[in-house]
DNA sequence: AAGATGACCCCTG
DNA sequence: TCAGGGGCCATCT
């Protein structure tokens, strides 16, 4: 298997600072992956010791068997859930700050 | 070799 | 909001 890339998207997932999140297609395009899967699946075997929590799908909800843990981990660091989903307007991490203020959908 | 599976994403209706 | 269909990658049967 891609070591390297392997490597890469645990260190990007490490890099996430506390009190925001990121998507599994954020964590794919910054550390190069051809797609969110690997970033899915790096994260099942390999994410016991990384940050996983702070890892949410696209639309801002968990992955269902995590969920509970998962937003409960995020509110201890300040993230608050708005039931099953969280804001990723307000919380997801900005790569660039400064060039985008609301993201991508933003630039229409 | 072919199908199924998994912590996924996007578009369309 | 929810469902369906297509695409994506690596691993296991």
């Amino acid at each position: 298997m891609d070591d390297e890339l392997h490597e890469r998207i645990r260190t990007v997932i490490t890099g996430v600072p506390v009190g925001t999140v990121a998507t599994y297609g954020d964590i794919a395009a910054l550390s190069g992956a051809p797609s969110p899967r690997l970033v899915g699946r790096v994260l099942s075997e390999d994410g016991h010791d990384l940050p996983w929590h702070r890892i949410l799908r696209a639309n801002g909800t968990p992955a269902p068997h995590l969920a509970h843990e998962q937003l409960e981990r995020l509110r201890a660091e300040g993230v608050l859930a708005d039931g099953q989903r969280v804001n990723l307007r307000k919380y997801r991490w900005q790569t660039t700050p400064g060039d985008v203020r609301d993201g991508p959908a933003a630039l229409f």
